[in-house]
DNA sequence: AGAGGCAATGTTATCTTGTAACAAAATTGG
DNA sequence: CCAATTTTGTTACAAGATAACATTGCCTCT
């Protein structure tokens, strides 16, 4: 089999062979814009791509920074654009802790909560499964941001 | 006995006596500071009380602004330094989602994992405690940032 | 009281992040 | 092909936040 359904889910916290996140994760949001009908055209799919190489989150200005080397664009509009599109998908997320993006290795098993984990020594984000747990009734929620910050195994290690 | 140890969490999203709020936190402010050796000194006192009477998430230069109507500062500086004492101190919350901050209703109950409810219709939040689900082991978590945004009640209400 | 140290404030300037608004081009659907 | 819609290009700014340094006030020790 090529590979597994429901790997490490802190795998981004370990070494890994990051070229093949990259590959599945482009092809699933091909398969999500055909699906949707939604145009993931040159300059969006530029933007999934470098996120999903720089592998942790970036900035809008950081995208931006890469868009303008390659030609694709110097103005702020640009990415914030191309990374609008890409959060609507599905294909990115948002860290409101450090207004930045970082592309959703999994967009395919989306609806899901998605929570992250921010490591603060080395700066890598994952991004598991977290269903909220009850909050009080009389409030439908909608959207959630569940963000937690602390160290990695390895940064722990390290601190020691 | 004066009032209630638990009141109903999400009172935020109805009338009630407000006044009490700002005279129960600010109290139990004062009692935090004191016996943390903390100073709550008249420019960060204030903002305290804008936070609590404003009674809803408030930018930075929101709180900058009455600030300068009372003459007690009309540069960023002023403002953020303020906020940052009362959010280290357990004061006040940052809402990431609105890059704003609101009072602690019973900061004296911290260290528990607050959450918020933001209801996008009336812009009212409500912090209710929600302990987070598992997360996968080997990672440490220091802070943790719970939003959730929806409608309340009332504006569910209101849309139908 | 005076001196030294530290916490808090005052101020300047700048940096980062994000968007409104409108014109032009490309794509889609009839 | 034409019209409608979506996407892109561009200008200009709004909003949010902090670095750096000077100054003032507060406490403690002798």
């Amino acid at each position: 089999m090529a590979h597994e359904k429901n790997p490490d889910p802190l795998r981004e916290f370990h070494p890994h062979n990051h070229d093949h996140c990259v590959s599945d994760a482009m092809a699933a949001a091909e398969r999500i814009c055909a699906s949707s009908g939604a145009r993931l055209t040159p300059v969006r799919r530029r933007v999934l791509e470098i996120l999903l190489e720089g592998h942790r989150p970036m900035g809008a200005y950081d995208v931006l920074g890469r868009l303008d080397e390659e030609g694709l664009g110097d103005k702020p509009p640009v990415a914030y654009r191309a990374l609008g599109f890409l959060v609507d998908h599905g294909l990115a997320h948002r860290i409101e802790r450090l207004n930045a993006f970082i592309a959703c290795p999994h967009p395919e098993a989306e609806g899901h909560g998605a929570a992250f984990l921010i490591c603060r020594g080395c700066g890598t984000v994952a991004e598991v499964t977290a269903t909220l747990p009850d909050l009080p009734e009389g409030f439908r929620v909608e959207r959630t941001t569940v963000e937690a910050e602390g160290l990695c195994a390895a940064c722990t290690e390290k601190a020691a």
